[in-house]
DNA sequence: GTCTATATAGCGATAGAC
DNA sequence: GTCTATCGCTATATAGAC
């Protein structure tokens, strides 16, 4: 059974490279991603530098997968997210989720969606993925009466302004975070059907 | 004159401090701050490390020098922002003096106003002009009937989120930053005085 | 695949001559 | 104050034995 046990070895790879991805989060999550050092990782993995390298090419390899995992992570809180008849309250259910995603997590906040690391630019299908995710919120707005694609970019500047300042100013608190039922409510009367447009 | 001979001197060294801050930030604008590198840093000063180390002790103090340069010329970007008697006015021509500070220069609101140098934290007198700052704009909406410390908050957020969208997301173009005059009158709606409050 | 050992390069910072 | 020279360390990445 050649398949099978190229499969059950496809699989001992996949879950080395998992354990690697694990130690590598552990690292970033602590000292943020620009901490991220290969043989920090390969001692924190219990593995040297040399079988890290058995698993991924390079140091912007394991940025590109811890990329597609929070990526991935991301589009799972979208769909996640439960859809009721009220499109107001389902936008306010998603941007809480929204924030409480980034601000539970910071340095998966700044890999994701800021470009915190220098050279480091995610690749198209990683990228890609990140950017469907964002079709769950044009629906939403749309069943809001939000259609116009300038009010998406006004609606997604101020979850994340929320979330930057969070991050950047009271990392340990909420003095920002905990405005997200204001700020929907601000934008939902002003851009909801029913608003004025210009 | 001892003491004029002693002001020539500190003048010397003012301008020779002022000289290696000028190819830091010429460094930083090419590259982000985390890019700083104490060797290139002198070579394109023309001259050695050592000698960089005569005027700053240490690489965080440099940064903690660019921080207050990058304070001053935030507080002096708010007192340059005219005043009328048109609140709401006002408060635009503030935002759009912000906004345009931040994305003509990335790397100055990357060190200014995110967290994005590792084990650099400002001194407490560099990061008090920065906050000073914010009374400017206090003041801004306090004229618009706006009190309320959440709503400061607010403010800052959602100006923020414009900013970190337009630098992370479009650099080199204007597709969040064009939006300020959208954000800063659904604000107002919102929260100048005849707008609710809860 | 995993190791030891190392290549190659860059880093921040300092000693000591002048 | 400015230099040459260097310390001590870290970085990413690889060669080659097993």
């Amino acid at each position: 059974m050649l398949k099978g046990e190229g499969n059950w070895r496809e699989a001992r790879r996949a879950s080395a490279r998992a354990a690697v991805l694990v130690a590598a989060w552990e690292l970033v999550r602590a000292d943020g991603p620009a901490a991220l050092s290969m043989r920090e990782l390969a001692r924190r993995a219990g593995i040297t530098t040399p079988t890290v390298y058995a698993y991924f090419e390079s140091k912007n390899a394991i940025f590109d997968a811890m990329f597609a995992e929070a990526a991935q992570s991301f589009v799972e809180l979208k769909a996640a997210v439960p859809t009721t008849d009220d499109p107001r309250q389902d936008l306010l259910a998603e941007a809480r989720a929204f924030v409480e995603f980034c601000v539970s997590d910071a340095p998966r906040y700044q890999l994701l969606f800021q470009r915190s690391v220098p050279g480091f630019t995610p690749s198209p299908e990683s990228y890609e993925l990140a950017v469907s995710a964002l079709e769950v919120t044009r629906g939403l707005l749309a069943r809001n009466g939000v259609h116009d694609p300038r009010h998406l970019d006004i609606w997604t500047a101020v979850t994340v302004g929320l979330v930057d300042q969070q991050v950047s100013n009271d990392p340990d608190g909420d003095r920002w975070s905990r405005l997200v039922d204001d700020v929907t409510q601000m934008f939902l009367d002003r851009y909801a059907t029913g608003g004025v447009s210009s």
